[in-house]
DNA sequence: CGCGGGTTTGAGAGTGTTCAATCTGTGTGG
DNA sequence: CCACACAGATTGAACACTCTCAAACCCGCG
């Protein structure tokens, strides 16, 4: 079921700049699916050559990279808005992959397409380095925590992330819980810990009354001892562009 | 001294790929200064709101991010022709910081002209996106290896790294050796090691005859073993953009 | 000659990993 | 409705890697 860019809730969202009606339009033309998928779906793999752009419009995935021996590596994880294959679309081969954590819908746009949202729309352009310089920064903090951060500092920045993002995401409910699709391996791959260790890093926070963490939901309990230890303190994201 | 655009030999490597007389013209009314700073000297700085677009035109430097403890993690380092700024000057403040290795130059563009850069000129939009794909693109190469990889593989994998990166810019002279003006703690810093814990890996790796290590020159001896010791293989990169 | 930055070394303490097993909840087939 | 398979979560124990602390060393410089 296709989802016109001019009856698009998501991009309504307070999260989410406003467009002009004349740019709506125009990513309505350039849009060229919208892809409904189940959880677990690899949408880009590594190396591969001809990878589309996508929106995530509902549903979590990540980015990660695997080394030849097979270990993964998450790089971050996909919310709903985020611009997905800029990397990819530019350079030959795709260095990541990306796969989804539930089922996902997805905008998809040609890559052969984006170059005349350069050359036609500078503020498409203009929005998309935006995200590609969002995305990175996303991965800059997690290289800090994987670098700097011991287990549970990790853990604790992770979660205050998530939330965060959820939270202006209007996906957070008045209890400060919210769905939470990994499971622990996802969390080991994506702070550098191993699944042993970062069960029992759980269970120690836990312990701890800092939050619980059921099968497909987190819920903050203690969201200032949370940021006391994962020194993690950021302002309210202001609303940001999407595609 | 300014070096104009069109007279730039950075540019004409072949690392780099050419430009077309009118973009380079562009270019040049956009250049602000050429700017020449000591080694250690802050370019940027984490929190500034008036950051500057910068192109390294000689030395080296690198990108960085401190906790409020003041811990350290270096995200990736820059090599002329690497372009600085686009995340900073997106965001209403920076949220990391550049310093010099080295004495270095700056091509300087400020920041309020970049979107006339975006406006007018869709072909060097598009570069200035690849560049932006590009940095991402080594902060996940180090998040993976931070991640992923122990302290000798990550030794191995930022020598090769650099090496190779050095090697298309016609930096490594014939015996594979090259200018390395990193010290021991910015190593550290950028593997997410302990500075003891890193001393006693390079000397480990250097007993083994993998490469030569004295202040300011690297000569890799036995690249085999390093590239299989970091599960490291790259293809050889393709000439890229240089704003 | 003394100082300071960077490097090197040793030793003990932790943090995190690996291996191995158990447990739990869910879904499937009979 | 039960037996069974399976994926994910949990736990214990031994081991390995990395960190911290502390001290020495090296070299260029004033």
């Amino acid at each position: 079921m296709r989802v016109r860019c001019q009856e698009c809730g998501l991009r309504r969202q307070p999260a989410f700049k406003p467009k002009t009606e004349a740019e709506i339009a125009f990513l309505d033309t350039l849009k060229r699916d919208h892809l409904t998928v189940s959880a677990g779906t690899s949408l880009i793999h590594q190396g591969q050559e001809d990878a589309d752009l996508y929106t995530l419009f509902s549903g979590w995935a990540f980015r990660y990279k695997t080394l030849p021996d097979g270990r993964r590596q998450i790089l971050h994880f996909l919310l709903p808005g985020d611009f997905i294959g800029l990397q990819a679309s530019m350079f030959g081969a795709s260095l990541y992959g990306v796969e989804t954590l539930t089922e996902a819908e997805f905008c998809v746009f040609p890559r052969q397409r984006v170059w005349s949202l350069f050359e036609r729309v500078p503020q498409l352009a203009f929005e998309v380095s935006w995200l590609g310089a969002h995305e990175e920064s996303l991965v800059d903090e997690n290289l800090v925590s994987v670098g700097l951060r011991n287990a549970a500092e990790r853990v604790a920045a992770l979660i205050l992330t998530l939330h965060k993002r959820c939270r202006t995401l209007g996906l957070v409910a008045n209890d400060d819980s919210f769905a939470f699709p990994l499971n622990q391996s996802h969390i080991a791959d994506a702070l550098g810990l191993s699944l042993v260790h970062t069960n029992k890093t759980i269970a120690r926070l836990r312990r701890l009354g800092l939050f619980t963490f059921t099968t497909g939901r987190m819920q903050i309990i203690n969201p200032r001892v949370l940021e006391r230890l994962a020194q993690y303190y950021d302002d309210e994201l202001a609303p940001r562009p999407i595609i």
